[in-house]
DNA sequence: CTTTAGCACTCGAGGAATATGAGTGCTAAA
DNA sequence: TTTAGCACTCATATTCCTCGAGTGCTAAAG
């Protein structure tokens, strides 16, 4: 049942001013802020249809109104304005990217701090690997008569090292029977199929060279791992710390707990809705139980060929969603246009 | 002017139960807890003394005493027992980090968390580099037709690599010679003296082959700064939470921000007495403003030839003391001992 | 000279009672 | 359908009071 013009004038106005107040909404202040020429008294019984139809709710008896999870939802959908970012936030943003094109994860990392201060929240950042990635090559490089350096690159483009210690010496030609062992068989391996021929392998090779072997070849593992496993990253969770509704240390703590480090629960469901690239889930909407009583806007970009990142906004409910969704999308159309498609893969080794 | 034992064991009793309960402790309490038969009157009358002598503090007219920083410093020195290490917590410590010799920082950051989960306190590392690094050499690897990874390797055993993309093309004698070019050139060479190097070069040398000279050299240099640069990383900050002290939002606010990665003030003054490998700084003896109610214990490490780690334990000023050296002294020893002379130089890319 | 018992005093914490006021629902008139 | 009026509700702030732990001081006892 669509709602009258009126009734979404008085439900924006009092979404917006919760937003900035924190605190329950009464008819008057509707009454001033809406623009309505309308007396209190008319938007109290409009207040009291919406509360019936399940966008408002009341703490008690006789305070104002809050918005419910159904109204911020409509207020999301419809209402509002898409706010215009300012030419000086603009141009902060991109004096934190554009600073050098540098690691991918420290780029990131800027990006969710910048973000966390131009919106007053938290912050957090995912990378996700495609499913199957493969080593594309090996280098060897003897540096000291005991030491190489292993390379290994990644498919999507990520290059890493090592140094090794041996114990004997290693005669060039050795050091490149070495490498051709490596590059025919483990190129092109899954993290898993590599540990097959690992083994495999170990029967019918001399114990000396395998060992070596086994030793890159780990190292490569380790890389895909590193590669798979999804990353995320927190700035700003002090911001929490701001917001009345975290006043109460009790509700603080469990969420803090959770987006920093600590907590080893299954992260954010990065359910993105896949298409969309941008996504609002709000307080119940969200699956993971800390997070129930927090909304979270977060938006995707992508990282080269086979990656996706996903950057978000963490707040209470009451959140300024139009503030965040301007900046936060913002912010992803620029890290796609840095390292989406276009571009050259990422470069450098992208280590944590 | 010394104090009496009896004084001391007052004090002590006063501190240890301080620390425990974070509230004033009285003369009833004390009479109960040192072991002294003598009567609350007497002790009242040490207490008082020690109020004078300005080991203990009077929060009101006629609330207990709590110790002053003195106080604390007196008990720090001379009046703590060492607590022993459980079999249990060793063991916890020992499965940390040697899970695998994987990456420099991320056994670092491994430590630091655990350190953080057993002590109830948040934890901060930090590793110094020694002054001067310079880069030990350079390896060129072609990749495909237009594209070449830079593998620079530091003095202090770190090796970092990049993919560099190029416009058109390079044959392999072209490699050999740009490689040649670096190797002879900037090894040896300080980050500053490398931008003079490579100022210089620029007015001798073919355009085309000074770019990509420059390519390569500012990818060196990034490496030195990142090598050179203070890395500061803290863990558990949420545990500040868990202190009555901090209870107040107010009081964990300005800490919390100083810890998270959000201030930019200067960090940590990392004043280890040199020599000494423990350090504690009680509450004013801290130089930050935002350490001025809070106490750090903090221990060093080494780290291969040239790097000295430091990792610090951040509490209010009533810290466990006794528990929190015992944990961190034998972590700073484990760490030594991982990382330090006698093992090989640090492993792998050290990225952060 | 040191220790102890006794006592009046201080001051914060906690609780009950009270006032305040914003906001509501309902009714009746416009 | 809108508005004015009014009684009612309930969270918050304020005030006042009590309670009790702890103190300092004094005078007596060891």
């Amino acid at each position: 049942m669509a709602l009258s013009d009126r009734k979404k004038r008085i439900l924006r106005a009092i979404v917006e001013t919760y937003i900035a107040t924190a605190e329950p909404v009464g008819s008057k202040a509707v009454a001033q802020l809406a623009g309505l020429d309308v007396s209190t008294a008319t938007i109290r019984n409009e207040m009291a249809d919406l509360t019936d139809q399940g966008y408002l709710e009341q703490p008690h008896t006789s305070a104002g109104r809050i918005p419910s999870a159904a109204g911020y939802r409509l207020y999301v959908n419809e209402l509002m304005d898409r706010q215009q970012l300012t030419l000086q936030e603009t141009q902060r943003i991109n004096d934190a990217l554009n600073l050098k094109m540098e690691e991918l994860d420290r780029v990131i990392d800027r990006a969710g701090k910048v973000l966390s201060q131009i919106s007053d929240y938290p912050v957090f950042t995912m990378a996700a690997a495609k499913e199957r990635i493969t080593v594309k090559r090996f280098d060897l490089l003897m540096v000291e008569e005991n030491a190489f350096i292993a390379v290994v690159m990644t498919d999507n483009s990520v290059v890493k090292n090592k140094l090794v210690h041996i114990p004997d010496g290693l005669s060039d030609p050795q050091l490149q029977m070495l490498s051709a062992v490596l590059n025919s068989s483990f190129v092109g391996l899954s993290r898993e199929e590599m540990e097959e021929a690992l083994d495999k392998m170990e029967t019918r090779t001399a114990p000396g060279a395998f060992e070596l072997i086994a030793l890159v070849v780990e190292f490569a593992m380790e890389v895909l791992a590193g590669q798979s496993e999804q990353k995320f990253r927190t700035a700003g969770i002090t911001h929490l710390l701001e917001h009345p509704e975290y006043r109460s240390l009790d509700k603080a703590k469990p969420l803090m707990a959770y987006l920093s480090e600590e907590s080893d629960v299954p992260r954010l469901p990065a359910t993105l809705d896949s298409g969309k690239n941008m996504n609002i889930l709000i307080g119940p909407e969200n699956v993971n139980d800390a997070l129930k009583d927090t909304s979270v806007v977060m938006a995707s970009y992508d990282i080269g060929d086979n990656m996706r990142g996903v950057i978000g906004v963490v707040g209470p409910t009451r959140m300024d969603y139009a503030k965040v969704t301007a900046r936060l999308s913002y912010f992803a159309d620029s890290l796609t246009r840095m390292f989406g498609k276009e571009l050259p893969a990422p470069e450098g080794d992208s280590e944590e």
